[in-house]
DNA sequence: TTTGTGTTATTTACCGGTCGGTAAATACAA
DNA sequence: TTGTATTTACCGACCGGTAAATAACACAAA
């Protein structure tokens, strides 16, 4: 049972309004009489299956989150060159996140939110998991001599910045001002920007600079 | 009086001890009663002054929001290169946000949150002024001559997702793992790929990927 | 200087409403 | 009869907001 089809059961009545209330209105300001009413059930039932707000939450959450994880071990056998793997890695990312909005809006929500307001879930680690795997896609691409950069760190977060801000643009504007096309557009940009040799002896900008 | 130095006077205190707590615990899950009790007043003294909750809080943002026109209008006058106006506008932006940072960590949580939360206001109007400002600092880039992009849409997306990454950094983690050098740097090599001529008859990579 | 007076600032005590959670009884299927 | 599923009715706590009384203060008249 996918956060996409939960069935007909009362549980899964409950997690589909949950997950519907929660993004729409917040996880604090949802309350549980606002959940049970929607699934058509009443209070003790949640309490029932779940144990508690806390308890249904946490049952949303991990299961969406263990979907993300085996999208992405999925993800490991990708060929090609090293811009054609990163530009993919985006993309099937992107794809990822775009069925599942509405949990990505919660899970932003949450990240951006006061700490106090959710019980703690460390969504930092699937972040620097993303980080980590372009860094490394662009150091395989280094070794390989199809990219030429200075530093794979620097290199990578301009790959994080563009697929981040992507995916920000899916969960708050309608329609996004950056789709699936546009987020390629400007990988293929900065990518070919790697694949060119720098020019170390020309500085682009002066250190300091008049106002 | 800014928003970071709010006096000694019971409104001042009030404020303060506003912004501190919609910033720990959020909007909707800061009472009232704290608000006073931090300020060392009672309840109705709130009601006095700013009539509501919603009332403290519109007066917070508005502030702040007028503060961060201010330093926008004092930054038209820039001189030197195209990347050395572009560089410098997102340090001075990012300079300007690490200096308020209760308050965008705030406007981040009410901006990703479920819309109930908090009065509405148009953050995306600030964000879109950031993006059409970069985006016309590369207009006038190609037209002097200095860069060379396909679509200045594209570049200025680009730009924007450095310097949106890097602001988010400041907000999310101690210390950022994206400093102002860093943030120079990712700008400085993908401007350096701006200023140098696209090769369009080898595309970088093929559109059908195997997997 | 003292007194009266209106305005500003602050207090105590309270309202109806909603919250998360639970005890205890009941319906129902095996 | 036993265990699962679901109900009604309730608890104490906290919420945003307010009425009404009072305290603090500026300032003009006596």
């Amino acid at each position: 049972m996918t956060v996409n089809e939960k069935g007909d059961s009362v549980r899964g009545k409950l997690l589909a309004a949950a997950l519907a209330l929660f993004n729409n209105k917040g996880y604090a300001a949802t309350s549980v009489r606002e959940i049970v009413q929607t699934a058509g059930v009443t209070k003790p039932v949640l309490y029932y299956y779940f144990g508690s707000k806390e308890g249904i939450y946490l049952e949303l959450m991990h299961s969406s989150l263990a979907e993300f994880d085996a999208s992405l071990a999925r993800m490991t056998t990708i060929s090609g060159t090293a811009a054609e793997r990163i530009v993919h890695f985006c993309s099937v990312i992107l794809d990822l996140i775009i069925d599942r909005l509405e949990v990505l809006r919660l899970i932003y929500a949450i990240y951006y939110g006061p700490p106090q307001e959710a019980p703690p879930i460390n969504f930092d680690e699937y972040y620097s998991r993303i980080v980590s795997t372009v860094e490394a896609l662009v150091e395989e691409g280094i070794s390989r001599g199809e990219l030429a950069v200075d530093d794979t760190y620097t290199a990578a977060w301009i790959i994080v910045s563009i697929l981040s801000t992507t995916m920000e643009e899916q969960i708050c504007h309608t329609p996004p001002r950056i789709d699936a096309r546009l987020m390629e557009r400007m990988l293929g940009v900065v990518l070919q920007g790697f694949q060119q040799k720098a020019n170390r002896n020309e500085p682009l900008y002066e250190k300091e600079m008049k106002i």
